[in-house]
DNA sequence: CTATTTACTTTAGGTACTAAAATAAATATC
DNA sequence: GATATTTATTTTAGTACCTAAAGTAAATAG
């Protein structure tokens, strides 16, 4: 029984070598050579070049002194200094921006108010310029040089052509974003839904690593989705991302934002809840069409505390998210469905009507066997993705990079 | 800039070769060089070793006398009796087998009637087992082997584990298949949904060769789905096919044969048309459960013909598949829907409605740039789909077998 | 202080690719 | 009809990369 050929090449195992370095911190040759099925004989000539590249060190082999016999081992960790990314997150009235380094640490972070809707292309553009220059120059003294920018975008966006679609942060549509950014600071642009980038770190936490097939559900001012295939972002024909929210609970039912009825963001975002709240509970004031985290909390604690009509609100919602997911598990069949986002600050109240509506819909064998999960929100978490996506899309370039300055 | 390393291994490039012979049959070498991407050189090599196993054959470079200057092409191609794989499809009470040879090509095929709901799991395998030995001995003396055995079944199968879950054909449930299979006649055995063997054929054809992601719905008695992604059938968590039919249209709508209420299917498959029709309508008695041909021929015309309660009931349907549709665009945003199946014959009869429905649920940005077609129906289609499967999945494995009894 | 253990590096050998040179087999031209 | 040209295929020479096995390094156990 021959083996089965070479299979690999070098720039594959180079990268499998990268990218468990970022995942697993410093990691001995022997482990890598394990970790990755590769010869320690590979594994050293790979840590030679990137050594000699500096994109990685050597630990000094004296701090983890003893564990048993035998040479210790020498650990080698990423440089963190090789190489910088930056993650931009694009959603109404904020944006906020990421600095993360070559070993995929966060680095910085800033958040700035701005009346995103009142931005033209060309505006946002500048301003994202202005931004990153700035940020570059205060931040990134010691740093090589950076590898790649990630827009983490609210709605559609087509990655390849670096296009936005459509994001109801923005008033304008169809504008090229990634080919003018790439070319003001040469380096690669990803244009990403922000649910993808979600989906992206969800699946990398060691609870989900078994979960080849992931959809993550965004619930919070709109409802947004990502389908993880094998672990990768599907992105359908135009490069869009997954739009359940759009996806049908009662064919004429309520008005959507996106101007047709009987969405499931028309249920179960927060601008539906509130909207239908507003219209019969009395409730702090505010701009109800772009309801504030406060006015959100003050609803859902009135659902939670019992309020009958509050809880009937949700009660809706949650029925709306249950068809909406028990179609997502007919089409899909995911092995696990992650809900998070802001709006899972509502996910209890909305629970038993969803699991009785998905139970309504699907007989066992269709049902599956798709766990279905909240999962606790943070808001850096966008960016976090951005960061680790960009990191991955650029690990090649910068191999390629440090070669050439170091050759 | 030098060249981005090997990257592929001699089983791949030998794959390649091998389908390029039998996607476009006869082909000389220069040109599997050329539609392949490897070097003349590769070629040559991997033919010659081709040869030797008896995979494939030269034809005599006399026919195609006079094209130009030069050496003339040596065409090669795949040898048919290397290997034969047979495809058998499992529908209500009709088992169909048909044999095909290393190319691609069918070379016998048969059809049973048999009362498939009667049949207990060991039954079943008893017979298959029975009409498979049978063929083998028949028709194929001068094969050299049983490479793969593809069975195609309606309903959800998982494929990984070789078992049948559910199937409307079957009474038995979660029924292991491939593995006896497997083992009496000594080669691997596919278990495929019948609506992913024809995704399978529909995408190799050049007029869908562009759709990297492709949505095939299977309108017949039940309603089935494939999903193809960058040309590979997705498989759900449990290696069970995407269950379009069961997803919502109404939330408490119409009875479905799965025992829910308001599937698709509940409205658009043949049963459900003339379940509706056999309220309302005089038409052709008999099993009105399981119309046949012949009912829902006739109901079509009468739809088509401008009967009102008829073309009522067409329109229902378009709509439910409509919605059924919109959602499909909004999760997977594909480049094509092709719409088949036996039930394609009242498709004329629901098409403007559906197309009304999918127009009402999504806004232009969300719809996409999705075509929608509907294709012929041929009855062999499923088991050609499955025997290109079966050949794609047991390639390998020929190599291996014929390299051994040659060396 | 030596044997043992474990980590890492070097060496030797193999697979499989490509570019370029050589060969083969036709047609075009004069 | 001999030679040049063209195109296809094969052979040759060289490269990249991998692995197994042998060699070296650096610790602990006894």
């Amino acid at each position: 029984m021959a083996l089965p050929s070479t299979e690999t090449s070098r720039l594959d195992n180079t990268l499998a070598v990268i990218r468990t370095l970022r995942d697993h911190g410093p990691v001995a040759r022997t482990d890598l050579s394990k970790l990755n099925g590769i010869s320690s004989a590979t594994v050293t000539s790979i840590s030679a070049e990137l050594l000699q590249q500096d994109l990685i060190t050597q630990q000094p082999p004296e701090t983890p002194r003893p564990y048993g016999r035998g040479r210790p081992k020498t650990l080698i960790q990423l440089n963190p200094q090789a190489a910088y990314v930056v993650c931009i997150k694009l959603s109404i009235n904020e944006i906020q921006l990421v600095v993360g380094d070559f070993a995929g640490q966060v680095r910085h972070r800033e958040y700035y108010a701005a009346s995103t809707l009142a931005l033209s292309a060309d505006d946002l553009e500048a301003l994202l310029e202005d931004k990153i220059s700035a940020v570059c120059a205060q931040q990134l003294k010691g740093f090589q040089r950076l590898a790649g920018i990630c827009l983490a975008v609210q709605g559609v966006v087509s990655s390849q052509s670096g296009t936005i679609i459509w994001s109801p942060a923005l008033s304008f549509r169809n504008a090229p974003m990634s080919a003018r950014l790439a070319e003001r600071f040469h380096c690669s642009v990803l244009l990403e839904n922000d649910a993808n980038c979600i989906a992206n770190v969800l699946a990398a936490r060691s609870a989900y690593a078994d979960c080849a097939n992931l959809v993550v559900i965004m619930l919070g001012y709109g409802i947004g989705m990502s389908v993880l295939i094998n672990g990768v972002p599907y992105l359908g024909a135009n490069g869009s991302a997954a739009e359940f929210g759009h996806s049908k609970y009662q064919p004429d039912g309520a008005r959507c934002a996106c101007g047709r009825r009987g969405c499931i963001e028309a249920y179960a975002s927060d601008y539906a809840l509130y909207r239908a709240a507003a219209e019969q509970l009395a409730l702090p004031s505010g701009d109800s069409a772009h309801p504030s985290e406060q006015q959100m909390q003050a609803l859902t604690q009135l659902a939670l505390k019992g309020d009958p009509t509050a809880q009937r609100i949700y009660d809706e919602a949650g029925r709306a998210l249950g068809v909406g997911i028990a179609n997502v598990l007919a089409l899909f069949n995911p092995d696990l469905v992650l809900i998070t986002g802001s709006g899972v600050r509502g996910f209890g109240a909305m629970q038993a009507a969803m699991h009785s509506a998905i139970d309504d819909a699907l007989v066992a064998e269709l049902r599956g066997t798709t766990r279905i999960e909240s999962c606790a929100w943070d808001r850096d978490m966008t960016c976090m993705g951005g960061i680790a996506m960009a990191l991955n899309a650029t690990d090649a370039e910068t191999l390629q990079a440090t070669a050439q300055r170091v050759q």
